[in-house]
DNA sequence: CTGAAAGCGCTTACAG
DNA sequence: CTGAAAGCGCTTACAG
């Protein structure tokens, strides 16, 4: 059985004040060394490791991160969450904090209504896809604990956030296009409630508003973010294909099934139609032809995320404030598109 | 500010005693309704939430399940663990079971020289790749807690595990070859160290055997399950390779590799020679060519890890009796292998 | 159905 | 440098 501070305390013949001292790296220099040494021969003898709840509560705090996670099959699969994790995890390493994933099941239809048992033991909150698990700015008051979230909440917010630069993506792929002689461009956006989608979407309608060229709103479809959502529409879409010469997908993923779905058409990416998607997932080097796409720092934006969580847990006594972070993007050229003359 | 269980009773009128009972669903029916009515009002008004830590100090358990993960780039990346968490969150879906990623570093150059607190505050620990994370059998009763582990250990051993049936697996990926008209087989094995590697190679040898045919031990080489050491030692292999007409992969990412080289080399798969692995990664299907392959069911077994866990935890109280449990697996036949008339 | 009280195993002023 | 004591916020016999 585990033994507590008692009995090693009774062992040591000290008290459990000194035990508890010579414990935490803190308060070790409290302690005479010749103690200390008995001590922590004790420590080893009986495998003393001290109850983590006990020192919790007293403490109050976990030393745990939380990061909640939708629960859906194939989360783990994907490219996303994977990146966030990493990017969490490296943040975490030479730190004593561990992280718990925090899974979120869908009720009935919706993400946001939950019991509020998720907070539960951790010391921060990172927080994906704002606002869809969540129906309203209260909830960080709630919650009680420092929450970052990992795109752009448009709103003021009770929060930190991190975001990248999903508006200059827009630009950056708006001006690549434009530069490869395209002026007529289809789209498919993502939901409606994603400020990723919004924003790039903002950044490339500005781009072309510049230039004093407009976009056929009739070429503008939402796809949800997923792929066999676009893959179904693109094939409306595609029919119209004298209308434009590419695609912006606004995300990798969505490209992926306009891909799938060209093929099937016999529609030939970059000669008939050019693609361009948006966050530079794993497969899309892989996939044929390699999509040109604009990358999303995903893995980049979650350790920033736990570092800030981590400062403003170091410096909770101090004033609150909210970081804001954005991080760059860079376009990624490969060969779906195609340069026209 | 969070409220407590004694303001709460406070502003109810009642004892915390009620309070708690109310809390909890087990207690729910000694409270008299209206009571209930009045204070469930209160919850909701006050937001209150218990304090997770005061009741795991109390309780003695954190309904947190622990899963072991060596801390190294890309392992959210790569199909194992992915998987795995996969599996272990859908165990836990509808539990009051989260879980939590224990990250272990490695220290120099090795990963069993870690200090015990990784144990710290949860109930139960899934862990993979015994004995690579642990040098000694005795880590079970240091831990304090249950244990699943995600492979054979061929040991008697103070934990659960789950595996997959490596040897058969073995077995049938010599069967199939066999039938195919292949006689002359190279390999490439995982580390000495991974009991996979082994039962999966001796159930290869062993249906050799009992056909009366001798493996050439100079075929057997080992990459430790790493595609790039396959890819590399592939060099050196593959110049004799009039010796042998299919080589069988210990796993998927090492077949990865051999392709990879046999693509420079120019030398055709499976004309030239057959290409076998073990384990269905998702890639796996994408390969040119497809590669055929041993399904492992890391998805499974990680499910069945944790539901041991959560079985271990409801009867703690029974006499403690280790589960063992061998899920099958079954060949994949896509198009890396030849027949050879 | 309800409450007073003990106790889970720690940490931390406070006093020496 | 050390100890006695209070207290973190719960749960649970025990008594009524």
């Amino acid at each position: 059985m585990k033994i507590t501070i008692h009995e090693l305390a009774k062992k040591a013949g000290v008290s459990i004040a000194t035990i508890s001292r010579a414990l935490n790296q803190e308060t070790r220099d409290k302690v005479r060394p010749g103690t200390l040494e008995r001590i922590d021969q004790l420590i080893q003898k009986y495998q003393y490791t001290p109850n983590v709840a006990a020192k919790n509560l007293r403490r109050a705090s976990s030393n745990i991160i939380g990061v909640l996670l939708p629960h859906l099959p194939g989360i783990f699969m994907g490219d996303y969450y994977p990146k966030l994790l990493t990017g969490v995890s490296d943040a975490l390493l030479e730190t004593a904090y561990q992280f718990k994933m925090v899974m979120l099941k869908l009720q009935g239809s919706k993400w946001d209504k939950h019991d509020f048992r998720f907070g539960e033991g951790v010391d921060g909150l990172v927080i994906t896809h704002w606002p869809l698990f969540f129906s309203d700015k209260s909830v960080f008051k709630k919650l009680g604990v420092p929450c970052v979230i990992i795109n752009d909440p448009e709103e003021e917010i009770q929060a930190h956030y991190v975001s990248c630069d999903n508006e200059q993506g827009g630009e950056m792929v708006a001006d690549y296009l434009f530069k490869q002689g395209h002026r007529k461009i289809a789209m498919i956006t993502g939901p409606s409630w994603s400020s990723d989608s919004e924003l790039r979407l903002k950044g490339f309608g500005n781009y072309f508003s510049k230039k004093g060229i407009s976009l056929n709103p009739d070429l503008i479809i939402s796809a949800d973010f997923v792929q066999s959502l676009a893959y179904e529409k693109a094939h409306e879409l595609l029919k119209r294909r004298k209308d434009f010469s590419a695609i912006f997908c606004l995300n990798d993923e969505m490209a992926f099934g306009v891909l799938r779905k060209m093929k099937e058409f016999g529609i030939s990416c970059p000669e008939e139609v050019s693609i361009i998607g948006f966050d530079d997932q794993v497969k899309s080097s892989y996939t044929d032809p390699p999509l040109t796409t604009v990358y999303h720092p995903v893995y980049e934006l979650a350790q920033a995320a736990a570092k800030i969580l981590l400062d403003s847990l170091d410096e909770k006594k101090d004033k609150v404030c909210y970081k804001r972070e954005t991080l760059p993007v860079h376009l990624v050229e490969r060969s779906s598109v195609q340069k026209l003359k």
